[in-house]
RNA sequence: GGUACCAUAGCUCAGUUGGUAGAGCAACGGACUGAAAAUCCGUGUGUCCCCGGUUCGAUUCCUGGUGGUACCA
């Protein structure tokens, strides 16, 4: 059997973690999750993250395994993937990537172009330009370094005119001319296999599995992590919702209520973005032996 | 049972001196190569409760229903 990444995804709350915890103890193999938050060993109830009965069951990789504090790229975890996967094959042909970081994903199965890391201090100034001189300043700078990525850019996005501008300026060379490479062939093979349910019934499930988190303890997760609110990881639904209450800007009702639209609404990105894979072959989340005998069936093909 | 008021988008409501309607929230669609649970762009989605009447034309005015709310019994 070829070496194979068997790759799940799936909007937040769809029934991703018990599907492949599911699927990889059938299979027998390890589970390599892909959520950019479960990263965070202090973020598990806002998370969901695999609790410690379900990660005794199946061995996962990626979970817990950073603190709040450190830094963290796409980049950087497609490497550590792509470290990790000979180990896995070396002892089983099959690994199951699930989660819901949908260009995380992407790092893994297609790859990701070869761009320098950038100077804090570059980047910093191009946050310092944006909010000295707005959006207007960033276009500016941007079709003076790099008028071709400036025609394709969304030029009302902050975050995607500072990165083209800290790359220009902390490599000499225009952002633009790093977006070449081809989608990069990897050694094993990449089955792709997506979740969803109805829409109303994802939303029930997001709705509820709020509810369960505040009864699990959110808002002491979140207060304990107060003092890193201003760190990347803590810009994350869940958290934000509860700093802006303990700032006495919204009520605890209104903080739940918007912890699950947020959830909502990411969970529609999510989907927005796998819409356009056509690689992925969708299964209704109730179908879950359908989707096991199929995968099984590509296995053995 | 009587009287009054109300019935318009998923919700709360506005509005049309008669020319098939618009706000907020919710919702929906899209973009996105190292901050991505981030960041950004776009979209009113409607039997104006129902049957008649008046009218060139009714969501709007009128009769009668139905449902709701309040008060009186």
């Amino acid at each position: 059997m070829k070496n194979t990444l068997i790759v799940l995804p799936g909007p937040t709350g769809v029934g991703k973690t018990d599907f492949s915890i599911e699927l990889a103890s059938r299979l027998g193999c390890d589970i390599i999750s892909c959520d950019s938050r479960q990263f965070y060993s202090e973020m598990k109830i806002g998370t969901s993250a695999p609790g410690d009965d379900q990660m005794a069951r199946v061995r996962h990789h990626f979970i817990g395994f950073l603190s709040v504090t450190d830094y963290y790229s796409i980049s950087l975890f497609e490497r550590d993937v792509m470290n990790l996967l000979p180990t896995l094959f070396a002892a089983h042909p099959v690994a199951v990537m699930t989660g819901g970081s949908m260009l995380y994903m992407d790092a893994v199965c297609r790859g990701m172009d070869d761009i320098p890391d950038t100077d804090p201090a570059v980047r910093q100034k191009y946050i310092d330009m944006y909010h000295r001189e707005g959006i207007a300043g960033l276009r500016l700078a941007l079709r003076m370094l790099d008028p071709d990525h400036y025609r394709k850019v969304d030029l009302h996005n902050p975050r995607r005119l500072m990165r083209a501008l800290e790359i220009t300026e902390s490599t000499g060379r225009p952002y633009s001319s790093f977006l070449t490479t081809p989608v990069r062939v990897r050694d094993f093979r990449i089955i792709k296999a997506g979740m969803n349910r109805d829409r109303s019934d994802l939303y029930r499930r997001i709705d509820e599995r709020v509810d369960k988190m505040i009864e699990a303890g959110l808002e002491e997760e979140a207060a304990a992590l107060t003092p890193y609110r201003h760190l990347n990881a803590l810009n994350a639904v869940g958290y934000r919702e509860m700093f802006s209450f303990f700032d006495g800007v919204i009520t605890h009702e209104q903080a739940v209520t918007l912890i699950k639209r947020n959830t909502r609404r990411y969970a529609r990105r999510q989907l927005t973005w796998w819409n356009r894979d056509n690689e992925i072959a969708w299964f209704d989340a109730n179908e879950s032996a359908l989707m096991i005998s199929r995968i099984e069936d590509l296995l053995n093909s």
